[in-house]
DNA sequence: TTGAAAGCGATACCAA
DNA sequence: TTGGTATCGCTTTCAA
């Protein structure tokens, strides 16, 4: 059987108080006892037992506030899934979320929202947000005052946060490249649907592509790239134009999930989708139906249930019991094709 | 705040005691009052707390005995990583593991493994195992006595087990056709490396690969098949031997992963690795690194540590919660390719 | 600076 | 058939 505070306690001659005082660095214990202790703490291999401070830590509860751009975002309801079985799991551990779903990125409507959050007198935060001087500098107050603040999906590289978790898109835009080097037995001819040039995860989806392709020696002509804001009719219009006007191309590489409706509507009008080898990012649900449907061949996912479920108990033994998690979590690029969905 | 026993017990002008009697069904209280209580219980929408009841569990710990012919097999590692993660994070709780591993299937071996299990005095057994007469009466004797029993990995269909959590064997061969259709754009000659003709997960890997490749109508032709029982030195000798009298082999399916070191060495030797495109499973170290080096070019993986981390929890909220597991989990055929290993 | 004791929620045992 | 109470390991508060 474990060793428990009592233990320590009868062994050193002192109180449990005295113990606890030691272990949580709660101070007001002379020096001599402290070092005593702390040698008994070492020597009889004591580790403070979960389900007993779970219990005591119930008389505050916990409140994790939570912000996501998901308003109209189907990516995000996997996370959002994520959130939610934690906080039922740990539900009996006095957890709870409050969740504030926003629409896009604009700059006040997420500092507004984290206001609201704070107000509610939460004791962390969970975000996917942009980073503004406003925002940074809010976000590094909170966590000043001791309230830990996570980076989930989108990374804060300004803000001092307890950790990230989310996707590594470089990673992503390699697998992609790699999976194409694969299939890529005859002429490549590539049409590549990006979703905005100034969202550095976007970026990095193209970048580590090409990498790949370098790398492996993989010839192929790049026969066009398309910016299309994350918009599927944007993508729509800009795929049929292009596929028209390029009867040769024969895969595309789309590197932003909310694309590829759009893309396979105008593969489907113009009966080329047998024709053409599909990438694609996140199995969210209308890219399952894709997917389904033989439009999409390959989806490249992030593991973004894992996101939302795994962000909510680091924070919450972070809170409980001090453990520290690590300051960055990649999801893996999880490769699905219709046998595996 | 969440409704306790104790908001019960006032409210129904009972015990504690009593109102714990009646949630478990203990025997003992007399009809009228276990009404009232179970009204109330069903009014105030109580739920049991697990830290609570977790605490209280440590009076007994809980011991889970498991057998895996895991010796000399590393295919198994990441299972027992699932296995002492679990046995970690839970051991506050009062979690111990007594893990058996021998070589190989032997009846005899199995069984004397199982007995010294029991002997001990588990509270619950995880097990990949084969089913005999004898085996099969004494796991269903065990699980008749009150003592759960898990099958992991390898399924014991005529045993009364809690759950089975392992790989969906079929839906392995499937992905494995899947990947196969989209990477084949030319003639495709194939040689399958399999198992043993009567494993019935490796058949049905080769079962599962036959479907897709009929529904999608890739053309292929099949060059050999080759049994080599798992043995890597066989695998070497028959690839080489196959591969010398075949110089249009372009694709090497294999479905067992002991044989690809075996198959890899006779690539390398004869220099056609970067010729041949080779499709295998799991990603143990060999593996892995047969990857590393370009060898294998898609490993079909079963989330093994999922099975043994997973399998542990479910047996102790079993336990402790009465939490009834699915009877089946399967863990998902997982496609890595050198960039997303 | 330290000890003693109550309490978190559930369980188990003894007594009535 | 029931109630009362000690206990699991830890935290917190009140006294000393």
């Amino acid at each position: 059987m474990a060793v428990t505070i009592k233990d320590i306690a009868a062994a050193v001659g002192v109180s449990r108080g005295t113990v606890d005082r030691v272990i949580n660095h709660r101070g007001g214990v002379s020096e001599e006892v402290a070092a005593r202790v702390e040698q008994a703490v070492e020597e009889m291999g004591y580790f403070p037992n979960r389900a007993g401070r779970i219990l005591a830590a119930r008389k505050k509860p916990v409140t994790i506030g939570c912000l996501l751009p998901s308003d109209k975002i189907t990516f995000f309801h996997d996370v959002i899934r994520g959130f939610f079985r934690a906080e039922r799991e740990l539900s009996d551990f006095g957890v709870s979320l409050r969740l504030k779903e926003v629409r896009g990125y604009d700059p006040e409507i997420h500092l507004a929202a984290l206001r609201e959050l704070l107000a509610e007198n939460v004791s962390a935060l969970c975000v996917a947000t942009i980073e503004t001087p406003e925002i940074t500098a809010l976000l590094n107050q909170t966590a000043a005052e001791g309230v830990p603040v996570a980076a989930i999906n989108i990374d804060l590289p300004h803000v001092n946060r307890l950790f990230y978790i989310g996707s590594n898109y470089l990673a992503g835009g390699r697998t992609a490249g790699g999976l194409l080097s694969l299939m890529a037995k005859g002429p490549v001819s590539l049409f590549v649907v990006a979703g905005s040039s100034n969202i550095h995860s976007h970026h990095l989806r193209i970048e580590g592509f090409a990498q790949v392709m370098k790398e492996k020696e993989t010839a192929y002509t790049l026969v066009d790239v398309q910016v299309t804001q994350d918009d599927s009719e944007v993508a729509y219009e800009a795929t049929k134009r292009v596929l028209q006007e390029h009867p040769e191309i024969n895969y595309i590489y789309i590197t932003t999930s909310g694309s590829a409706p759009g893309v396979c509507r105008a593969l489907e009008e113009l009966e080329r989708k047998k024709r053409v080898t599909v990438i694609a990012f996140d199995d969210n649900k209308e890219n399952k139906r894709l997917m389904k449907e033989g439009s999409i061949d390959v989806l490249l996912c992030q593991e973004s249930f894992r996101q939302g479920y795994d962000a909510i108990n680091h924070l919450f033994y972070y809170l409980v019991d001090g453990t520290v998690p690590k300051a960055e979590y990649f999801t893996h690029t999880v490769i699905k094709i219709g046998e595996n969905l």
